[in-house]
DNA sequence: GTCTATATTATGATAGAC
DNA sequence: GTCTATCATAATATAGAC
C-alpha cells in the first residue's frame, strides 16, 4: 500500500500475477483476500480490476501459463530411451524447483477453477504425462524396460519427481545435481532397466 | 438444516467430523465455511461450537486423529526386508485410498495450521516415514537393496504410493490389489532388488 | 445440546473522480 | 491506470433462551 497515484502498467502486471502466485501457493487461493494480492503488489483493490475480470480467472491464468510454458519448455531428445527417460527426469525435477509455487497451485487449487477451466488445464497436464508415456512404451518395445502399465508408471513417476517439492530446500544437504542424480536411480529400477 | 430442536450428542459430534472432512477435502478449508459444515450436519452453526473451540481446532484433530490411526494401524512383519517392504507398499496404498480425503487434506493444508499444530502433525509424519526409512536401511545393510540415498529413497516412495489417490477412481481399470501388484513391481526396482 | 439472534469484521466487485 | 468510497453479502464467533 505505498503509493497513491501514477501509472505503472508495464510493472503492475507482472506483479500481480508474481504475488498472487506466491500468495495463493502460501495460504490457498479461497484464503489469499484481492486486497492482501494488493497489497503486495502496492496498489489499491480496486486497481486489480484493470488486470483481471476477477479472481479466478486470475488463478486460472497462472495455472494455464505455466503448464504452457511446462509444455513450450519440454523438447524430447532424439534416440535411446533410457536416455530419453534420464532427460525427462531430470526436466521435471529442475522445472519443479524452479515453479515450486505454481507446482503445489496446480496440485492443491484445481478443485477452485470453474468446470471448463479445469478442463482446460486437465487437458494440458494430459498432453505432458503423454510425453513420458511414449518414452515408457518406446522403451518397453525396444525391450530396454520391464514396466507392467504404462499408464500406471507414468503417474507414479510424475509423482515420485514432483515430491521433490515437498522436502527441497534451498541449501540443503543435497544439491540439485545430486537430487537428479539420484532420482534418476530410482527411476532407471522402478522401469526394470537396471 | 433439518431438525429445529433435540440434543443428539453421540451423533453430531461424528457427524462433524465427516462432513468437515469431505468439505475441507473437497473444497480447500478456507473456502468452506462454518455454516456449511453445519447445514450438512442438519444442525445450525452456533451448535458447531459444543464440539470445537474453532474452526482451526477442528482442522487439527482431523488431522492429528488421522496419523494417529495411521501410526496405529500400522505393524511391520518381522524378517525379510523385501517382505517388509511389500508390506508396507500394500498398506500404504490401501489405507491412503481407504481415507483419501484426509491423506489430501494432509498434504494441502498444513499450511492452515498454527505452527504448534504444525509441528505436532510434522513430527507424527516423521515417525510414519522413519518406518519406511528402517526398512530401507535394513535392506540396503542385508544386501537385499541398492539405494544411493535412504531417506531420498524414503521420500519418493512414499510421494509415489500417496499419489494413487490423485487418479484412482472406484470401480475403474484396475482393482485395488492388481494396483498394488504394480506399484510393488515399481518400488522393488527403485530400491534395485530385482 | 441446540436454536435464534446478533456483534464484528471481512469479502469480491463496481462507480466515478483524477 | 489508479484511487477512494461504497454496495451487497458472507464470514467467525458469542450470548441467552429453551
Amino acid at each position: 500500500m505505498a503509493r497513491t497515484q501514477g501509472s505503472r502498467a508495464d510493472v503492475t502486471g507482472p506483479l500481480i500475477r508474481t504475488h498472487a502466485r506466491r500468495l495463493f501457493a502460501r495460504q490457498g487461493y479461497a484464503a489469499v483476500s484481492m486486497r492482501q494480492i494488493a497489497s503486495a503488489v502496492g496498489v489499491q483493490a480496486g486497481a486489480l480490476y484493470a488486470y483481471t475480470p476477477d479472481k479466478q480467472a486470475l488463478l486460472f491464468d497462472l495455472l494455464e501459463s505455466h503448464m504452457q510454458e511446462l509444455l513450450g519448455a519440454w523438447t524430447d531428445v532424439p534416440g535411446d530411451p533410457l536416455a530419453r527417460l534420464e532427460h525427462f527426469v531430470r526436466f521435471h525435477i529442475d522445472t519443479s524447483l524452479d515453479h515450486a509455487d505454481t507446482v503445489f497451485l496446480s496440485y492443491m487449487e484445481l478443485r477452485n477453477l470453474t468446470p471448463k477451466n479445469y478442463a482446460r488445464i486437465a487437458a494440458l497436464r494430459g498432453e505432458y504425462e503423454a510425453a513420458l508415456e511414449a518414452i515408457l512404451r518406446d522403451g518397453m518395445a525396444a525391450g530396454l524396460m520391464r514396466i507392467d502399465d504404462a499408464r500406471l508408471a507414468t503417474m507414479a513417476l510424475i509423482a515420485m519427481l514432483t515430491g521433490v517439492t515437498n522436502w527441497y530446500r534451498e541449501g540443503g544437504r543435497l544439491d540439485r545435481r545430486r537430487i537428479g542424480d539420484i532420482y534418476w536411480g530410482l527411476a532407471r529400477g522402478a522401469v526394470g532397466a537396471d
